[in-house]
RNA sequence: GGUGGCGUGGCCGAGAGGCGAGGCAGCGGCCUGCAAAGCCGUAUACACGGGUUCGAAUCCCGUCGCCACCUCCA
Protein backbone atom coordinates (compact mmCIF):
# COMPACT_ATOMS: atom_id res chain seq x y z
CA UNK A 1 0.00 0.00 0.00
CA UNK A 2 1.26 3.21 -1.40
CA UNK A 3 0.00 6.89 -1.07
CA UNK A 4 0.51 8.96 -3.46
CA UNK A 5 0.33 12.39 -3.25
CA UNK A 6 0.86 15.77 -5.85
CA UNK A 7 3.48 17.82 -4.48
CA UNK A 8 3.53 21.27 -5.58
CA UNK A 9 6.88 21.73 -5.16
CA UNK A 10 8.20 19.00 -7.77
CA UNK A 11 4.93 19.33 -9.80
CA UNK A 12 4.76 16.04 -9.95
CA UNK A 13 2.75 13.07 -7.62
CA UNK A 14 4.79 11.74 -5.60
CA UNK A 15 4.63 8.60 -2.84
CA UNK A 16 4.79 9.60 0.91
CA UNK A 17 7.46 8.28 2.67
CA UNK A 18 7.00 9.41 5.95
CA UNK A 19 9.53 11.52 8.06
CA UNK A 20 9.16 9.25 10.91
CA UNK A 21 7.53 5.68 10.33
CA UNK A 22 3.97 4.97 10.92
CA UNK A 23 3.19 9.11 11.73
CA UNK A 24 2.50 11.40 9.33
CA UNK A 25 3.10 15.51 10.43
CA UNK A 26 0.74 18.02 8.53
CA UNK A 27 0.43 21.51 8.73
CA UNK A 28 -2.20 23.78 7.27
CA UNK A 29 -2.30 27.29 7.16
CA UNK A 30 -5.20 28.22 8.98
CA UNK A 31 -7.32 31.02 8.49
CA UNK A 32 -6.19 35.06 9.43
CA UNK A 33 -8.83 35.63 11.43
CA UNK A 34 -10.25 38.65 10.35
CA UNK A 35 -13.54 38.40 9.14
CA UNK A 36 -15.63 35.80 8.39
CA UNK A 37 -15.23 32.68 7.01
CA UNK A 38 -16.49 31.67 3.74
CA UNK A 39 -16.43 28.54 1.24
CA UNK A 40 -12.95 28.61 0.36
CA UNK A 41 -11.83 28.62 4.04
CA UNK A 42 -14.19 25.22 4.42
CA UNK A 43 -13.31 23.64 1.13
CA UNK A 44 -9.53 23.56 2.21
CA UNK A 45 -10.19 22.48 6.07
CA UNK A 46 -12.57 19.90 4.02
CA UNK A 47 -9.40 18.89 1.90
CA UNK A 48 -6.88 18.21 4.62
CA UNK A 49 -9.63 16.56 6.96
CA UNK A 50 -10.26 13.78 4.39
CA UNK A 51 -6.72 13.49 3.90
CA UNK A 52 -6.35 13.52 7.46
CA UNK A 53 -9.37 10.98 7.87
CA UNK A 54 -7.71 8.82 5.12
CA UNK A 55 -4.56 8.34 6.63
CA UNK A 56 -5.97 7.08 9.54
CA UNK A 57 -7.85 4.57 7.93
CA UNK A 58 -4.60 3.54 6.23
CA UNK A 59 -3.20 3.28 10.02
CA UNK A 60 -0.74 6.28 10.23
CA UNK A 61 -1.08 8.46 13.58
CA UNK A 62 -1.46 11.98 12.26
CA UNK A 63 -0.59 15.06 13.82
CA UNK A 64 -2.41 17.89 12.42
CA UNK A 65 -1.28 21.98 13.20
CA UNK A 66 -3.39 24.49 11.68
CA UNK A 67 -2.79 27.61 13.12
CA UNK A 68 -4.51 30.75 13.67
CA UNK A 69 -3.53 34.14 12.71
CA UNK A 70 -4.60 36.34 14.93
CA UNK A 71 -2.21 39.26 14.41
CA UNK A 72 -2.02 41.15 11.13
CA UNK A 73 -2.65 44.65 9.49
CA UNK A 74 -5.92 43.57 8.88
CA UNK A 75 -7.08 42.74 12.30
CA UNK A 76 -5.42 46.09 13.68
CA UNK A 77 -7.41 48.10 11.08
CA UNK A 78 -10.20 46.46 10.66
CA UNK A 79 -11.02 45.94 14.67
CA UNK A 80 -10.45 49.65 14.61
CA UNK A 81 -13.21 50.58 12.23
CA UNK A 82 -15.40 47.37 14.26
CA UNK A 83 -15.08 49.63 17.13
CA UNK A 84 -12.66 47.05 20.02
CA UNK A 85 -9.56 45.68 20.70
CA UNK A 86 -7.54 43.98 17.94
CA UNK A 87 -7.60 40.93 20.42
CA UNK A 88 -11.63 40.90 21.34
CA UNK A 89 -11.89 41.27 17.17
CA UNK A 90 -9.81 38.36 16.32
CA UNK A 91 -11.11 36.23 19.19
CA UNK A 92 -14.93 36.62 17.93
CA UNK A 93 -13.55 35.51 14.14
CA UNK A 94 -11.72 32.63 15.28
CA UNK A 95 -15.09 31.44 17.09
CA UNK A 96 -17.10 31.59 13.94
CA UNK A 97 -13.81 30.06 12.06
CA UNK A 98 -14.51 27.10 14.92
CA UNK A 99 -17.99 26.62 14.70
CA UNK A 100 -18.16 26.52 10.94
CA UNK A 101 -15.43 23.53 11.23
CA UNK A 102 -17.33 21.77 13.55
CA UNK A 103 -20.58 22.55 11.43
CA UNK A 104 -18.83 20.64 8.99
CA UNK A 105 -17.68 17.75 10.80
CA UNK A 106 -14.00 18.24 10.32
CA UNK A 107 -12.08 16.70 13.14
CA UNK A 108 -10.37 19.47 15.53
CA UNK A 109 -6.80 19.66 14.15
CA UNK A 110 -4.20 17.79 16.78
CA UNK A 111 -3.34 21.46 18.37
CA UNK A 112 -4.02 24.97 16.82
CA UNK A 113 -1.60 27.48 17.74
CA UNK A 114 -2.19 31.39 17.33
CA UNK A 115 0.63 33.40 16.34
CA UNK A 116 0.39 35.60 19.33
CA UNK A 117 0.89 33.08 21.37
CA UNK A 118 4.57 32.01 19.56
CA UNK A 119 6.09 35.20 19.34
CA UNK A 120 9.41 33.69 21.27
CA UNK A 121 9.74 30.99 18.60
CA UNK A 122 9.45 33.80 15.33
CA UNK A 123 12.16 36.12 17.03
CA UNK A 124 14.25 33.04 17.54
CA UNK A 125 14.14 31.90 13.98
CA UNK A 126 14.58 35.63 13.08
CA UNK A 127 18.08 35.60 14.94
CA UNK A 128 19.31 32.95 13.43
CA UNK A 129 18.11 34.30 9.96
CA UNK A 130 20.42 37.43 11.22
CA UNK A 131 23.15 35.64 12.22
CA UNK A 132 23.38 33.88 9.16
CA UNK A 133 23.34 36.77 6.54
CA UNK A 134 19.52 35.84 5.51
CA UNK A 135 17.97 38.91 7.12
CA UNK A 136 18.52 42.53 8.44
CA UNK A 137 17.10 45.00 10.05
CA UNK A 138 15.79 48.04 7.96
CA UNK A 139 17.53 50.31 6.44
CA UNK A 140 15.70 53.22 7.41
CA UNK A 141 14.15 53.93 11.06
CA UNK A 142 10.99 51.97 10.66
CA UNK A 143 12.63 48.63 13.10
CA UNK A 144 11.64 46.07 10.40
CA UNK A 145 13.65 43.15 9.58
CA UNK A 146 13.36 41.77 6.11
CA UNK A 147 14.64 38.65 4.49
CA UNK A 148 16.96 38.96 1.72
CA UNK A 149 15.42 37.10 -1.24
CA UNK A 150 18.89 37.86 -2.95
CA UNK A 151 20.76 35.79 -0.06
CA UNK A 152 18.94 32.20 -0.87
CA UNK A 153 19.76 31.15 -4.35
CA UNK A 154 16.73 28.72 -4.45
CA UNK A 155 14.23 31.74 -3.69
CA UNK A 156 11.58 30.80 -6.31
CA UNK A 157 11.99 27.12 -5.72
CA UNK A 158 7.74 26.10 -4.94
CA UNK A 159 6.58 28.35 -7.93
CA UNK A 160 9.44 27.71 -10.29
CA UNK A 161 9.97 31.14 -10.77
CA UNK A 162 13.28 33.00 -11.19
CA UNK A 163 13.92 36.10 -9.35
CA UNK A 164 14.86 38.46 -12.24
CA UNK A 165 11.34 37.68 -13.63
CA UNK A 166 9.16 38.25 -11.19
CA UNK A 167 7.36 41.20 -11.48
CA UNK A 168 8.02 44.21 -9.11
CA UNK A 169 5.76 45.40 -6.36
CA UNK A 170 3.09 47.46 -6.67
CA UNK A 171 4.20 49.28 -3.80
CA UNK A 172 7.72 49.49 -5.49
CA UNK A 173 9.04 52.04 -2.93
CA UNK A 174 11.38 50.40 -1.20
CA UNK A 175 11.31 52.01 2.29
CA UNK A 176 14.08 50.26 4.16
CA UNK A 177 14.29 47.00 1.88
CA UNK A 178 17.60 46.53 0.29
CA UNK A 179 15.72 44.61 -2.82
CA UNK A 180 11.90 44.99 -3.50
CA UNK A 181 11.47 41.26 -3.39
CA UNK A 182 12.04 41.43 0.52
CA UNK A 183 9.54 40.73 2.81
CA UNK A 184 9.09 41.04 6.18
CA UNK A 185 9.80 39.06 9.17
CA UNK A 186 8.85 41.58 11.64
CA UNK A 187 7.20 44.77 11.38
CA UNK A 188 8.23 47.85 13.76
CA UNK A 189 5.82 49.19 15.74
CA UNK A 190 3.97 52.27 14.41
CA UNK A 191 2.83 55.01 16.50
CA UNK A 192 -0.79 54.57 15.72
CA UNK A 193 -1.11 50.97 16.79
CA UNK A 194 -1.95 50.01 19.76
CA UNK A 195 0.88 49.49 22.31
CA UNK A 196 -1.06 45.23 23.34
CA UNK A 197 0.41 44.65 19.53
CA UNK A 198 3.59 44.54 19.70
CA UNK A 199 5.95 42.45 21.29
CA UNK A 200 10.11 43.48 22.59
CA UNK A 201 12.66 42.11 20.36
CA UNK A 202 16.28 42.54 19.73
CA UNK A 203 15.60 45.20 16.86
CA UNK A 204 12.92 47.04 18.85
CA UNK A 205 9.11 46.18 19.25
CA UNK A 206 7.02 45.40 17.20
CA UNK A 207 4.98 42.37 15.42
CA UNK A 208 5.78 39.59 13.49
CA UNK A 209 5.71 39.52 9.55
CA UNK A 210 3.02 37.12 8.03
CA UNK A 211 5.08 34.59 7.19
CA UNK A 212 7.19 33.68 9.67
CA UNK A 213 4.28 32.71 11.97
CA UNK A 214 4.27 29.51 9.98
CA UNK A 215 7.88 28.89 9.65
CA UNK A 216 7.97 29.02 13.35
CA UNK A 217 4.89 27.42 14.43
CA UNK A 218 5.13 24.13 11.98
CA UNK A 219 8.62 23.09 13.43
CA UNK A 220 7.70 23.99 16.86
CA UNK A 221 4.79 21.17 16.83
CA UNK A 222 6.12 18.78 14.10
CA UNK A 223 9.81 19.42 14.19
CA UNK A 224 12.38 20.96 11.59
CA UNK A 225 11.45 18.21 9.29
CA UNK A 226 7.96 17.17 8.70
CA UNK A 227 5.97 15.55 5.89
CA UNK A 228 2.97 17.68 4.45
CA UNK A 229 2.66 21.96 4.49
CA UNK A 230 -0.78 22.70 3.01
CA UNK A 231 -3.18 25.28 2.36
CA UNK A 232 -5.31 26.79 -0.18
CA UNK A 233 -3.68 27.44 -3.63
CA UNK A 234 -3.42 31.19 -3.42
CA UNK A 235 -0.95 31.12 -0.53
CA UNK A 236 1.51 29.32 -2.94
CA UNK A 237 3.16 33.15 -3.78
CA UNK A 238 4.23 34.64 -1.61
CA UNK A 239 3.32 32.96 1.20
CA UNK A 240 4.82 29.32 1.23
CA UNK A 241 7.21 30.76 -1.43
CA UNK A 242 8.75 32.82 1.76
CA UNK A 243 7.87 30.53 3.93
CA UNK A 244 10.52 27.65 2.29
CA UNK A 245 12.71 30.41 1.81
CA UNK A 246 13.27 31.23 5.08
CA UNK A 247 13.01 27.86 6.99
CA UNK A 248 15.77 26.25 4.60
CA UNK A 249 17.93 29.46 4.78
CA UNK A 250 17.75 28.85 8.78
CA UNK A 251 18.69 25.47 8.18
CA UNK A 252 15.36 23.46 8.46
CA UNK A 253 14.69 20.66 6.41
CA UNK A 254 10.75 21.96 6.46
CA UNK A 255 7.96 19.77 4.58
CA UNK A 256 8.26 17.29 2.15
CA UNK A 257 5.28 17.72 0.31
CA UNK A 258 3.63 20.99 -0.25
CA UNK A 259 -0.25 20.63 -0.88
CA UNK A 260 -2.76 23.28 -2.15
CA UNK A 261 -6.57 22.88 -2.58
CA UNK A 262 -8.05 24.43 -5.45
CA UNK A 263 -9.60 28.07 -5.53
CA UNK A 264 -13.63 28.11 -5.47
CA UNK A 265 -15.06 30.27 -8.66
CA UNK A 266 -18.10 32.22 -8.37
CA UNK A 267 -19.89 33.63 -11.87
CA UNK A 268 -16.55 32.30 -13.52
CA UNK A 269 -14.34 34.65 -11.70
CA UNK A 270 -12.24 33.71 -8.72
CA UNK A 271 -14.21 34.49 -5.33
CA UNK A 272 -11.62 36.67 -3.04
CA UNK A 273 -11.89 39.38 -1.49
CA UNK A 274 -11.24 41.97 -3.34
CA UNK A 275 -13.53 41.24 -5.75
CA UNK A 276 -16.10 41.56 -2.85
CA UNK A 277 -17.88 38.21 -4.22
CA UNK A 278 -17.51 35.55 -1.30
CA UNK A 279 -19.44 32.77 0.15
CA UNK A 280 -20.01 33.59 3.54
CA UNK A 281 -20.20 30.08 5.78
CA UNK A 282 -23.50 32.09 7.91
CA UNK A 283 -25.16 32.54 4.57
CA UNK A 284 -24.56 29.50 3.31
CA UNK A 285 -25.83 27.31 6.28
CA UNK A 286 -28.95 29.38 6.14
CA UNK A 287 -30.04 28.29 2.87
CA UNK A 288 -28.27 24.53 3.03
CA UNK A 289 -27.65 21.83 5.64
CA UNK A 290 -23.69 21.66 6.32
CA UNK A 291 -23.65 18.19 5.04
CA UNK A 292 -24.91 19.29 1.52
CA UNK A 293 -22.85 21.94 1.38
CA UNK A 294 -19.55 19.30 2.94
CA UNK A 295 -20.86 17.15 0.19
CA UNK A 296 -20.88 19.90 -2.34
CA UNK A 297 -17.13 20.75 -1.66
CA UNK A 298 -15.98 16.64 -1.94
CA UNK A 299 -17.86 16.87 -5.89
CA UNK A 300 -14.53 18.03 -7.37
CA UNK A 301 -11.07 17.16 -6.97
CA UNK A 302 -9.23 18.54 -4.36
CA UNK A 303 -7.04 20.49 -6.86
CA UNK A 304 -9.25 21.48 -9.80
CA UNK A 305 -11.37 25.26 -9.43
CA UNK A 306 -15.13 24.31 -8.44
CA UNK A 307 -17.40 26.58 -9.65
CA UNK A 308 -20.15 27.51 -6.84
CA UNK A 309 -23.76 28.84 -7.38
CA UNK A 310 -27.17 28.35 -5.93
CA UNK A 311 -27.72 25.76 -8.85
CA UNK A 312 -24.42 23.54 -8.39
CA UNK A 313 -25.50 23.26 -4.77
CA UNK A 314 -29.21 22.19 -5.42
CA UNK A 315 -27.84 19.41 -7.92
CA UNK A 316 -25.39 18.06 -5.50
CA UNK A 317 -27.81 17.96 -2.79
CA UNK A 318 -30.16 15.95 -5.27
CA UNK A 319 -27.41 13.96 -5.43
CA UNK A 320 -27.18 13.52 -1.68
CA UNK A 321 -30.32 12.64 -1.21
CA UNK A 322 -30.07 9.02 -2.95
CA UNK A 323 -27.31 8.45 -0.45
CA UNK A 324 -29.64 9.34 2.48
CA UNK A 325 -32.27 7.84 0.84
CA UNK A 326 -30.80 4.42 0.62
CA UNK A 327 -29.34 4.64 3.98
CA UNK A 328 -32.62 5.14 5.22
CA UNK A 329 -34.38 2.43 3.77
CA UNK A 330 -31.45 -0.01 4.42
CA UNK A 331 -31.76 0.39 8.32
CA UNK A 332 -35.46 0.91 8.59
CA UNK A 333 -35.50 -2.74 6.53
CA UNK A 334 -32.80 -4.22 8.84
CA UNK A 335 -34.22 -2.81 11.96
CA UNK A 336 -32.25 -4.26 14.75
CA UNK A 337 -30.07 -6.27 12.81
CA UNK A 338 -28.84 -2.84 11.54
CA UNK A 339 -25.04 -2.41 11.95
CA UNK A 340 -23.34 -0.02 14.21
CA UNK A 341 -22.53 3.38 13.44
CA UNK A 342 -18.81 4.07 12.49
CA UNK A 343 -17.18 6.11 14.55
CA UNK A 344 -16.13 8.91 13.19
CA UNK A 345 -12.26 9.71 12.96
CA UNK A 346 -9.50 8.31 15.00
CA UNK A 347 -11.42 4.55 15.99
CA UNK A 348 -11.24 2.98 12.12
CA UNK A 349 -8.85 0.87 13.32
CA UNK A 350 -11.92 -0.81 14.82
CA UNK A 351 -13.86 -1.18 12.17
CA UNK A 352 -15.68 -4.27 11.26
CA UNK A 353 -15.66 -4.01 7.18
CA UNK A 354 -12.87 -2.61 5.17
CA UNK A 355 -13.68 -0.12 2.56
CA UNK A 356 -13.71 -1.84 -1.05
CA UNK A 357 -10.53 -1.72 -2.74
CA UNK A 358 -11.30 0.32 -5.41
CA UNK A 359 -12.19 2.71 -3.04
CA UNK A 360 -8.84 2.79 -1.48
CA UNK A 361 -7.22 2.99 -5.13
CA UNK A 362 -8.55 6.19 -5.42
CA UNK A 363 -7.88 7.58 -2.62
CA UNK A 364 -4.35 6.38 -2.46
CA UNK A 365 -4.20 7.85 -6.00
CA UNK A 366 -3.76 11.67 -4.65
CA UNK A 367 -7.10 11.44 -3.18
CA UNK A 368 -9.19 10.85 -6.03
CA UNK A 369 -12.57 11.72 -4.23
CA UNK A 370 -14.72 11.87 -6.85
CA UNK A 371 -13.40 8.40 -8.42
CA UNK A 372 -13.86 7.18 -4.81
CA UNK A 373 -17.37 8.50 -4.62
CA UNK A 374 -18.65 6.73 -7.85
CA UNK A 375 -17.75 3.59 -5.84
CA UNK A 376 -20.17 4.53 -2.85
CA UNK A 377 -22.44 4.69 -5.55
CA UNK A 378 -21.94 1.73 -7.01
CA UNK A 379 -22.05 -0.02 -3.63
CA UNK A 380 -25.18 1.82 -2.86
CA UNK A 381 -26.79 0.26 -6.26
CA UNK A 382 -26.17 -3.29 -5.36
CA UNK A 383 -27.32 -2.11 -1.47
CA UNK A 384 -31.02 -1.01 -3.09
CA UNK A 385 -31.35 -4.29 -5.64
CA UNK A 386 -30.67 -6.23 -2.52
CA UNK A 387 -33.30 -3.98 -0.89
CA UNK A 388 -35.65 -5.05 -3.35
CA UNK A 389 -35.45 -8.13 -3.51
CA UNK A 390 -35.53 -8.41 0.01
CA UNK A 391 -33.35 -11.31 0.09
CA UNK A 392 -30.09 -11.49 1.65
CA UNK A 393 -30.04 -9.22 4.97
CA UNK A 394 -26.22 -10.14 6.02
CA UNK A 395 -25.32 -9.10 2.62
CA UNK A 396 -27.09 -5.50 2.74
CA UNK A 397 -26.14 -5.19 6.30
CA UNK A 398 -22.17 -5.38 5.02
CA UNK A 399 -23.05 -2.39 2.22
CA UNK A 400 -24.77 -0.62 4.93
CA UNK A 401 -21.36 -0.67 6.68
CA UNK A 402 -19.26 -0.73 4.05
CA UNK A 403 -20.81 2.43 2.43
CA UNK A 404 -21.00 4.24 5.77
CA UNK A 405 -17.51 3.61 6.43
CA UNK A 406 -16.58 5.36 3.24
CA UNK A 407 -18.82 8.06 3.54
CA UNK A 408 -17.31 8.28 6.92
CA UNK A 409 -14.02 8.88 5.69
CA UNK A 410 -14.98 11.76 2.74
CA UNK A 411 -16.77 13.36 5.73
CA UNK A 412 -20.20 13.37 4.60
CA UNK A 413 -22.01 10.36 6.40
CA UNK A 414 -25.89 11.40 7.04
CA UNK A 415 -25.33 8.94 9.55
CA UNK A 416 -22.86 10.91 11.88
CA UNK A 417 -23.83 12.46 14.88
CA UNK A 418 -22.53 16.08 13.68
CA UNK A 419 -25.58 16.31 11.46
CA UNK A 420 -28.12 15.74 13.78
CA UNK A 421 -27.62 18.90 16.06
CA UNK A 422 -28.90 21.29 13.73
CA UNK A 423 -32.12 22.11 15.97
CA UNK A 424 -33.31 18.92 16.89
CA UNK A 425 -33.08 16.78 19.62
CA UNK A 426 -34.07 13.26 20.82
CA UNK A 427 -37.47 14.62 22.26
CA UNK A 428 -38.70 16.60 19.12
CA UNK A 429 -38.02 13.96 17.16
CA UNK A 430 -40.00 11.66 19.16
CA UNK A 431 -42.82 14.05 19.46
CA UNK A 432 -42.52 14.56 15.98
CA UNK A 433 -42.54 11.39 14.69
CA UNK A 434 -45.70 10.37 17.14
CA UNK A 435 -47.59 13.30 15.02
CA UNK A 436 -46.78 12.18 11.94
CA UNK A 437 -47.62 8.72 12.74
CA UNK A 438 -51.01 9.74 14.19
CA UNK A 439 -51.61 11.63 10.36
CA UNK A 440 -50.23 8.40 9.00
CA UNK A 441 -52.55 5.98 10.51
CA UNK A 442 -54.94 8.46 9.28
CA UNK A 443 -54.63 7.98 6.06
CA UNK A 444 -53.76 4.83 5.80
CA UNK A 445 -57.48 4.19 6.81
CA UNK A 446 -58.60 6.55 4.28
CA UNK A 447 -56.66 4.90 1.47
CA UNK A 448 -58.33 1.47 3.48
CA UNK A 449 -61.43 2.89 2.35
CA UNK A 450 -60.26 4.21 -1.13
CA UNK A 451 -61.18 7.60 0.05
CA UNK A 452 -58.16 8.91 -1.77
CA UNK A 453 -59.03 11.99 -1.65
CA UNK A 454 -58.63 12.39 2.07
CA UNK A 455 -55.26 10.56 2.23
CA UNK A 456 -53.62 12.79 -0.61
CA UNK A 457 -55.44 15.98 1.61
CA UNK A 458 -53.36 14.38 5.24
CA UNK A 459 -50.42 14.26 2.37
CA UNK A 460 -50.30 17.98 1.42
CA UNK A 461 -51.17 19.11 4.73
CA UNK A 462 -47.64 17.18 5.87
CA UNK A 463 -46.09 18.57 2.50
CA UNK A 464 -46.74 21.62 3.80
CA UNK A 465 -45.03 21.14 6.63
CA UNK A 466 -41.95 20.26 5.96
CA UNK A 467 -42.59 16.75 6.00
CA UNK A 468 -42.54 14.47 2.85
CA UNK A 469 -44.37 11.03 3.46
CA UNK A 470 -43.59 8.34 1.02
CA UNK A 471 -45.58 4.77 1.03
CA UNK A 472 -43.28 1.58 1.04
CA UNK A 473 -43.81 -2.17 0.82
CA UNK A 474 -44.92 -2.12 4.55
CA UNK A 475 -46.23 0.92 5.66
CA UNK A 476 -44.78 4.56 5.00
CA UNK A 477 -41.50 6.42 5.70
CA UNK A 478 -41.00 10.40 6.12
CA UNK A 479 -38.45 12.58 5.81
CA UNK A 480 -38.29 16.44 6.16
CA UNK A 481 -38.20 17.63 2.73
CA UNK A 482 -35.71 20.10 1.52
CA UNK A 483 -35.85 23.77 2.00
CA UNK A 484 -36.79 23.26 5.72
C1' G B 1 7.71 39.64 -19.75
C1' G B 2 7.94 35.07 -16.41
C1' U B 3 5.33 30.69 -14.08
C1' G B 4 1.36 27.19 -13.83
C1' G B 5 -3.32 25.27 -15.38
C1' C B 6 -7.83 24.39 -18.20
C1' G B 7 -11.32 23.30 -22.66
C1' U B 8 -15.27 16.03 -21.78
C1' G B 9 -22.66 14.75 -23.37
C1' G B 10 -28.44 19.43 -21.27
C1' C B 11 -25.52 20.51 -16.40
C1' C B 12 -21.70 19.12 -12.76
C1' G B 13 -17.53 16.23 -12.92
C1' A B 14 -13.76 11.77 -13.15
C1' G B 15 -10.44 9.32 -16.41
C1' A B 16 -5.16 9.75 -19.19
C1' G B 17 -3.29 4.92 -25.37
C1' G B 18 -7.86 -0.28 -26.47
C1' C B 19 -14.44 -2.81 -22.65
C1' G B 20 -18.57 4.98 -22.88
C1' A B 21 -16.60 6.62 -14.10
C1' G B 22 -20.34 8.56 -11.32
C1' G B 23 -24.15 12.07 -10.03
C1' C B 24 -28.09 15.57 -11.39
C1' A B 25 -31.64 16.61 -15.17
C1' G B 26 -34.41 14.27 -19.48
C1' C B 27 -36.97 10.23 -22.13
C1' G B 28 -39.43 5.06 -22.18
C1' G B 29 -40.91 1.05 -19.01
C1' C B 30 -41.81 -1.73 -14.13
C1' C B 31 -43.91 -0.75 -9.31
C1' U B 32 -47.95 2.66 -7.11
C1' G B 33 -55.11 4.31 -6.26
C1' C B 34 -52.02 8.66 -7.72
C1' A B 35 -47.28 9.97 -6.15
C1' A B 36 -42.45 9.50 -4.06
C1' A B 37 -38.47 6.32 -3.59
C1' G B 38 -36.31 2.28 -6.07
C1' C B 39 -35.41 -0.94 -10.27
C1' C B 40 -34.72 -1.87 -15.81
C1' G B 41 -33.66 0.51 -20.38
C1' U B 42 -31.99 4.94 -22.79
C1' A B 43 -26.35 9.47 -25.22
C1' U B 44 -23.67 10.81 -32.83
C1' A B 45 -19.09 13.48 -25.10
C1' C B 46 -14.01 14.59 -25.17
C1' A B 47 -12.22 23.01 -28.31
C1' C B 48 -10.16 22.96 -33.57
C1' G B 49 -6.39 21.28 -37.40
C1' G B 50 -2.55 18.04 -38.41
C1' G B 51 0.71 13.93 -36.90
C1' U B 52 2.48 9.19 -34.29
C1' U B 53 0.00 4.31 -33.63
C1' C B 54 -3.17 -1.72 -35.56
C1' G B 55 -5.88 1.70 -32.19
C1' A B 56 -5.84 8.75 -29.52
C1' A B 57 -10.47 12.12 -25.21
C1' U B 58 -5.57 10.28 -23.50
C1' C B 59 1.01 11.00 -26.72
C1' C B 60 3.45 14.89 -30.24
C1' C B 61 3.14 19.62 -33.21
C1' G B 62 0.26 23.77 -34.33
C1' U B 63 -4.23 26.97 -33.78
C1' C B 64 -8.18 29.16 -31.04
C1' G B 65 -10.51 30.23 -26.44
C1' C B 66 -10.48 30.65 -21.06
C1' C B 67 -8.26 31.02 -16.17
C1' A B 68 -4.76 31.57 -12.09
C1' C B 69 -0.09 33.39 -9.86
C1' C B 70 4.24 36.98 -10.15
C1' U B 71 3.77 40.48 -2.50
C1' C B 72 -4.73 41.18 0.24
C1' C B 73 -6.62 35.97 -0.04
C1' A B 74 -8.53 29.10 1.78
Amino acid sequence: MTISLYNTASRTTEQLRPVTDGHVGIYVCGATVQGEPHIGHLRSASVFDQLRRWLLYRGYSVTLIRNVTDIDDKILSKSVEEGRPWFAHAFIYERAFTSAYQALDVLPPSYEPRATGHITEMIELIGRLIESGHAYPALDDSGDVYFSAASWADYGELTNQKLEDMAPADDSELRGKKDARDFALWKGHKSGEPETASWPAPWGRGRPGWHIECSAMSTKYLGSHFDIHGGGLDLRFPHHENEIAQSRAAGDAFANIWMHSGLLNVGGDKMSKSLGNSIFASDLFARFSPLAVRYFLTGASYRSILEFSPEAMERSAASLERLTNFLQRARQALGASAPALPDVGQAYADRSVDVPDEFAAALDDDLGVPKALSVVFASVSEGAKLLDSGTDRQGLAKIVAEVELMLDILGVNPSAEAWAGSGSDAATEAALEALVDALATKRTEAKAAKDYAAADAIRDDLAAAGVVIEDTADGYRYHLGAGN
